[in-house]
RNA sequence: GUGGGUAUAGCACAGUUGGUUAGCGCGUCAGAUUGUGGCUCUGAAGGUCACGGGUUCGAAUCCCGUUAUCCACCCCA
């Protein structure tokens, strides 16, 4: 029997989950300076909605899947991507009836069939939001703005915004002939990659990090130069308000989606810092899907953010050790009346709403110290029969060592241990 | 799915040309005159040497297989 985590998955405990906390908060809280709600959808869905939305062709649905046949014998999937069941969501919700635009984040675990690497789990974590309701550039500045802030709220450096336009489905299809025929005429010169791309999905060919099919490729039409009128002028409003916005960015007409729903405006954050998988964040428009699940002709943008590949950025910015518990106060306690009043005293400290630390090992005096010290407790005393007949502690300042005298019946009044301070 | 590296205590690592009881540091627990932490000292617990075969009188060590893990391809966030 294997009882080890699953490949690909691990668990999350200690100092780690504090980290995942506090970037989830970040998270939360840009969202509501950004006037976006939560949307939580199920873990799994229909097995069609992926191969509906993400394309029947892409790798995430040949062979990444997680599928299975539940008692009933219906086909479903843990979600691999988040997009598509917030666009499903959407429709069955009737969130088009709501004002307009909706826009709603998520923070969910998504599940893909890959070998793991260096930013690379089979379970792993999104955040990422969606906007409905809008064709124009200007929700596409909004998302994009959301996720620059983020990485610099982060203090997150080094990751450059690449941003490209695969125009509309007219504009791709006569980009994709444009291409094919390109890329026919030195088909026998490219690696065995590409020449599976180039029946798949000629579009991928581009961004081959092999040399020497790039050389190939060097002179290859671009996907700019084949929008129409109205996707160019759709990019060109995007690049003005970014310009407005301050915020920096390429323009990188090699950039492609993997998923067939994006349109028009696609865009990735990068970085070289993590490893060979460093793309931190992908999104882009798909106006297509909304249609695509049987719903009204809908304008939607949005991204994806892998947040295990953001904790690396972190790890690698974040080198001070920090203490990631607070503890104010250790109630220690000697004899037995002393264990029994110092557990009440925890208790009632507690429910005054501090964060409060007892013995339930029984152990000695010294090494109750001695873990009060390790946990980082900001204060601790120690309680017996003097203390208990007295009405009178000692409460000491575990990093001053300093001690002050106060009444017992006092202590489990204090809903602010540093009052005791003066 | 393809390729390469790695696998010894909770963690980080030693372990000689195959040789007897597998070690060190950190961490954990206990103690240093019995009611006060950090420093120091002493001691203890903790290992099917990833797993399964093979070679050998004898394997942590050599060989084969499996699994896991890391990195890269691929793919993507």
């Amino acid at each position: 029997m294997d009882l080890k985590a699953p490949r690909g998955t691990k668990d999350i405990y200690g100092k780690e989950v504090y980290m995942w906390q506090k970037l989830e908060n970040v998270l939360r809280e840009i969202c509501e300076n950004f006037c976006i709600e939560e949307i939580r959808t199920p873990i799994f869905e229909h097995t069609e909605v992926f191969q509906r939305s993400v394309g029947e062709t892409t790798d995430i649905v040949q062979k990444e899947m997680y599928t299975f046949a539940d008692k009933k014998a219906r086909s479903l999937t843990l979600k691999p991507e988040n997009t598509a069941g917030v666009a499903r969501a959407y429709l069955e919700n009737k969130l088009y009836a709501d004002v307009q635009p909706k826009k709603m984040y998520y923070i969910a675990p998504c599940f893909r069939y890959e070998r793991p690497q260096a930013g690379r789990m089979r379970q792993f974590h999104q955040f990422g939001i969606e906007v409905f309701g809008s064709f124009e550039a200007s929700a596409d500045a909004e998302v994009i703005s959301l996720a620059y802030e983020l990485l610099k709220r982060l203090n997150i450096g080094n990751v450059e915004l690449h941003i490209n336009s695969l125009g509309g489905p007219e504009c791709r299809k006569k980009y994709n002939d444009v291409l094919k025929q390109y890329i026919g005429k030195t088909l026998d010169g490219l690696c065995p990659d590409c020449k599976e791309r180039f029946t798949k999905n000629p579009l991928r060919v581009l961004d081959c990090k092999n040399d020497s099919c790039q050389a190939l490729l060097a002179g290859a039409p671009a996907v700019l130069d084949c929008l129409d009128a109205e996707c160019t002028a759709h990019f060109e409003m995007l690049k003005t308000i970014l310009n407005e916005m301050d915020i920096p960015y390429v323009v990188d007409p090699k950039i492609v989606r993997g998923l067939d729903y994006y349109t028009r405006t696609v865009f990735e954050f990068v970085t070289t810092e993590i490893g060979a998988q460093g793309t931190v964040c992908g999104g882009g428009r798909y106006d297509g899907l909304l249609t695509e699940f049987g719903g009204n002709k809908t304008g939607a943008v949005g991204f994806g953010m892998g947040l295990e590949r953001i904790m690396l950025l972190l790890e690698k910015q974040n080198t001070a050790e920090q203490r990631y518990k607070k503890i104010d106060v250790y109630v220690g306690s000697v004899g037995d009346n002393g264990l029994k009043k110092s557990q009440a005293v925890v208790y009632q400290l507690r429910k005054n709403g501090l964060n409060a630390e007892g013995d339930i090992l029984s152990r000695s005096v010294k090494a109750q110290l001695k873990y009060a010290d390790k946990i980082g407790a900001n204060f601790s005393t120690i309680i017996g029969d003097n203390e208990i007949e007295n009405d009178c502690i000692k409460l000491k300042n575990m990093f001053t060592g300093t001690e002050y005298q106060i009444k017992l019946t006092a202590l489990m009044d204090t809903k602010e241990i540093s009052q005791w301070e003066n």
